[in-house]
DNA sequence: AGTGCGACCCGAACGC
DNA sequence: TGCGTTCGGGTCGCAC
C-alpha cells in the first residue's frame, strides 16, 4: 500500500534508472490502467524520453518534452526495471522498452493503479493534480489551515484525514498513527477538533512522515536486474494492525473498528 | 454542498 | 484437502 513516503521512494530510486533514454515501444496488457486514450497514449509517448520525475500526493508524474504522464500507484502498484528478454510476469501490466533494450514495467497485482497521459500545458487543469491540499512536510500546514478546513466538518477526524484535498499523502496507515500520535479519537467530529489538537496533528503528520521517508529510503529491494520498492516502516507502526496488542504508551489493548468503511485502530485510554 | 456507499480488483485469510 | 466466502485498500461516481 503506497503512501506518500514510498512515492518518493520510488520516484527517487527511478529517477537513477530511466532518465534520458528513449522509449521505443510500449506494450499495454491490461487497458483499463490508462485512462487517457490508449492509442495516443502509445503515439505519442513512442520516441520520447522521461526527462525527470516529479510527484505531487500520491502521483508521480514523469516529465517528457511534450507530455506529462500522470502515475497512481493506489494499494499495490510497483514498478521494475527488467531487461528487454526476460518474460513478462504475472500483473505486469504496462511495459516500456527503451533503446538500450531495458524495460520499465508496470506490476500491479489488483489492477488498482490508474496511468493518464496529459500535454504539459494542461497541467494547471488536471483536477487530481490542483485539489491536493498541503503535503505533511509543507511549511504551510500549520493548526490554523487544519482547523480552517475542519470548520462545519461532521465527519470523524479519521475520515477527513484521508481526504486528500485537505492533507496529500495520508493513507489508512498514516492517518491511524498520526491521531495515536495526538491523542485524538478517531470519532471525534472534525469541527471539535482544538488548535492543540490540530498542532499535534501537524507535528505528527510531519514526523511519521520524515520517518518513514527514511524508512523507506532504506528497505529499497534491489536485484541485479530488477528493482522493486517496499516499505517497512511497518516496523515502527504503533497501532496500525495491532489489535488487541498493549498500547506502545500505556498498554491498554489497541481496538479495530470502522470508520467510514475504513479499518481503524486506536488506543481506547490514549484517544478518548 | 456535504455525506454515504458501492464499484473497481484479486490474493490472502478464513469457514466449513 | 478443497472448495466457497469475505475482506481490504484509495479513489471515483452516483444517490440522497
Amino acid at each position: 500500500m503506497p503512501e506518500i513516503a514510498e512515492v518518493e521512494t520510488v520516484r527517487n530510486t527511478l529517477k537513477q534508472k530511466i532518465l534520458h533514454k528513449k522509449i521505443k515501444k510500449i506494450d499495454i496488457y491490461y487497458d483499463k490502467i490508462i485512462e487517457s486514450n490508449v492509442d495516443d497514449f502509445k503515439k505519442n509517448l513512442i520516441n520520447e524520453e522521461f526527462i525527470d520525475i516529479k510527484r505531487k500526493g500520491k502521483w508521480l508524474i514523469f516529465e517528457t518534452n511534450k507530455y506529462y504522464l500522470l502515475s497512481h500507484l493506489r494499494m499495490e502498484g510497483k514498478y521494475f526495471i527488467k531487461d528487454q528478454d526476460e518474460e513478462i510476469a504475472k500483473h505486469e501490466h504496462i511495459v516500456f522498452t527503451f533503446n538500450d533494450d531495458t524495460t520499465l514495467r508496470y506490476h500491479d497485482t489488483r489492477k488498482f493503479g490508474r496511468m493518464n497521459l496529459i500535454k504539459k500545458e494542461e497541467i494547471d487543469k488536471v483536477e487530481c493534480l490542483t485539489k491536493q491540499g498541503l503535503e505533511p512536510l509543507d511549511k504551510d500546514l500549520n493548526a490554523n489551515y487544519l482547523l480552517d478546513k475542519f470548520k462545519n466538518k461532521k465527519l470523524p477526524i479519521k475520515t477527513v484525514l484521508l481526504d486528500q484535498t485537505i492533507i496529500s499523502g495520508l493513507g489508512n496507515i498514516y492517518a491511524n498513527e498520526v491521531l495515536f500520535y495526538a491523542h485524538v479519537n478517531p470519532l471525534k467530529e472534525a469541527q471539535k477538533l482544538t488548535k492543540e489538537e490540530c498542532e499535534l496533528i501537524v507535528k505528527g503528520s510531519n514526523e511519521i512522515i520524515k520517518e518513514a521517508i527514511k524508512m523507506g529510503g532504506t528497505t529499497i529491494k534491489s536485484y541485479t536486474s530488477s528493482l522493486g520498492v517496499t516499505g517497512r516502516f511497518q516496523q515502527k507502526l504503533k497501532v496500525h494492525k495491532k489489535e488487541g496488542e498493549p498500547c506502545f504508551r500505556c498498554k491498554t489493548p489497541i481496538k479495530n473498528i470502522k470508520v467510514g468503511g475504513r479499518s481503524t485502530y486506536y488506543c481506547p485510554n490514549c484517544q478518548k
